[in-house]
DNA sequence: ACCAACAACTAAACCGATTTAGTAAGTAAG
DNA sequence: CTTACTTACTAAATCGGTTTAGTTGTTGGT
């Protein structure tokens, strides 16, 4: 409350009798540009040091029109996957001088169209935004600003806009083939009610996979669940999906927390894993190599999603490269585990 | 780069012919007390509505002396035990109108320090902090400015502060009292290298646990850990405590990065738990309950010890309890599994 | 002796708010 | 017709920096 007022420039000039402007230069390492004598830089950063003056942000933040801080908004901190991505964009902006203000969505638009607005009055320097999908027009606001911003994870397909994502379309491809090569061919698959592009994409990789095996893709074996219930609705899907007449032989789930909650309800209805049903899970928790069995996941290069998305932020920033976008695809990795039935 | 000028509070004042103040005062609802005609007080905030007007938060916080911000700073916020404290405190945050800027420590003192202070330079008007303990010096400094701030998981117990933490004695004490319950006898303790006070407590409610049973606890049986290097150093603490003379038969481990990796090197050595060695975890991961087996562990309530700190931290900031430090030390729940034997 | 060039600074405007200390006009009381 | 209050505003300082456009004093060339 009340804070004694700090030590500013101000102070700095009147006590050594020199002016603002001069000590300003000097403290930015400007003073040889501006052709302060090394005389008096000296005496200047000796004062500042000894009397512990560092620059108020918001005032330096005011004057230049930005503020060293980039702005993080996703859907919810606490998930595994965006803290881990959220670790590393930190990292990587504290290297580089910036501080990361964060907020989390919660998946409601509304609440992420307040944020953006909110991190602009900040005067955030950029954006990087894994969005629910549902805010074009604050999309549009960004672009037409000019604003610097990169979205993650979730993006607008049909918009020119900077982004990293993964290759969802091919990860579910993927772990699907594998099922398929190991014999399964009744391969069901849990996932969310649409509405987000790597959901999406992820039902067409799965999708795609059966075509290329000539397994014509049942509508009964696809199970689309809504977010936030999900924790209750996957025991009747799953129920769904194994004792209906066309009983399936693997599922594929399409979040890390859906897998888990999967095999929750599994092991409860003493469904043997991977025997009667393999499971493979798109996207992991740390522990899924440890549980009964290890779960077969397709893993998300986290590191490489949140360093890139801070380079193309960056990069926009600078004006680097004004006008055209970047965009990332990043590939996914296969872990294959036990519970795919392939190590069993 | 080229932000468009934004839409000022200035501009309002120009084009409807008003002082700056009567906007300021209006826009801020303090227009009745300031006995503005409500005719006016309707154009203005009419006119700033249809401009899609927002204030520029710096110049608000440069002038107002406070920026509606809160500083987090933790070791990692890639760790689910962080990630989960963090996103109840942003919520909550949220809830209040702030905003939070978060940096990770690393463990790193030094990197520690200076964020504290970035933080203060970008005039947060409160600190919520899990410290690596060795500030104590910036500690101290923020008692001296009287500047709000609370610890959270890791405080200094020689010095008057506001913290919330669990009872981390109390945590280990019940756990290794129920492993002595069961009939172990033997039990090791795979912890941290001394340094922070929670791995301290641990430890002491490990031994007297032991004591309480008139055990003594034997050194050989406590491995402490350099964390940097534990994923390759527990293989050799395992090993000692299954293979010496004294074998254990129960491990407890002080983290929930300890417990998984050291269930990951157990069943590498092909050592069956729990009828070989049991195991119990201080604090878990999501997947704890169905692992192989499913991990005994201490959980700790994040969304109390968010909200708690948050909750301190605003009544500090607000100045209600000025003085009285408030502490709070919560409760940990044991969530009994299959790894400690006896659901087996 | 005079002007240009340069070195070493500085005054003051500005960023976009908040806030203190007024002011002008209208009304009511004595 | 003063004096004293209100009412409804406003001018200007302030927060703590950055930055543009000068200003002085010295040196060097001719």
């Amino acid at each position: 409350m009340v804070r004694n007022k700090k030590y500013a420039l101000k102070d700095i000039a009147n006590d050594l009798n020199i002016s603002k402007t001069t000590v300003s230069f000097v403290l930015n390492n400007k003073g040889d540009e501006n052709k302060i004598s090394a005389d008096t830089q000296k005496r200047i950063k000796e004062y500042a040091k000894k009397n512990g003056y560092v620059p108020n942000q918001l005032a330096r933040g005011l004057s230049r029109g930005k503020s060293e801080t980039i702005g993080l908004i996703i859907p919810n901190i606490s998930d595994t996957f965006y803290s881990k991505v959220a670790g590393v964009i930190e990292k990587e902006a504290q290297e580089q001088g910036y501080t990361v203000l964060f907020s989390s969505s919660y998946e409601d638009p509304k609440k992420e169209g307040k944020l953006i607005h909110s991190m602009l009055n900040r005067q955030v320097d950029g954006l990087i935004i894994a969005s629910t999908q549902q805010n074009q027009k604050e999309i549009d606001f960004l672009k037409k600003e000019k604003f610097p911003f990169v979205l993650f994870d979730r993006y607008y397909p049909d918009k020119d806009t900077d982004y990293v994502v993964v290759d969802n379309y091919l990860g579910t491809k993927k772990i699907t083939k594998h099922l398929l090569g190991l014999g399964r061919k009744k391969i069901g698959l849990i996932t969310l009610k649409p509405g987000l592009e790597p959901i999406a994409q992820r039902l067409q990789g799965y999708k795609d996979a059966l075509i290329d095996f000539d397994i014509k893709p049942e509508e009964s074996h696809i199970v689309e669940i809504e977010r936030e219930s999900y924790f209750k609705e996957i025991e009747n899907a799953i129920i769904n999906l194994i004792s209906g007449k066309k009983t399936v032989d693997a599922i594929v789930f399409s979040t890390h927390y859906l897998a888990s909650q999967g095999l929750r309800v599994l092991k409860k209805l003493s469904i043997s894993v991977p025997k009667d049903v393999a499971i493979v899970s798109f996207d992991e928790l740390s522990a899924f190599d440890i549980v009964d069995p290890p779960i077969t996941s397709v893993i998300q290069p986290t590191n490489e999603i949140g360093s890139t998305a801070v380079k193309i932020l960056l990069n926009k920033m600078n004006g680097a490269i004004h006008g055209k976008t970047e965009t990332k695809v990043l590939e996914t990795k296969l872990e294959i585990r036990a519970s795919c039935g392939e190590l069993e």
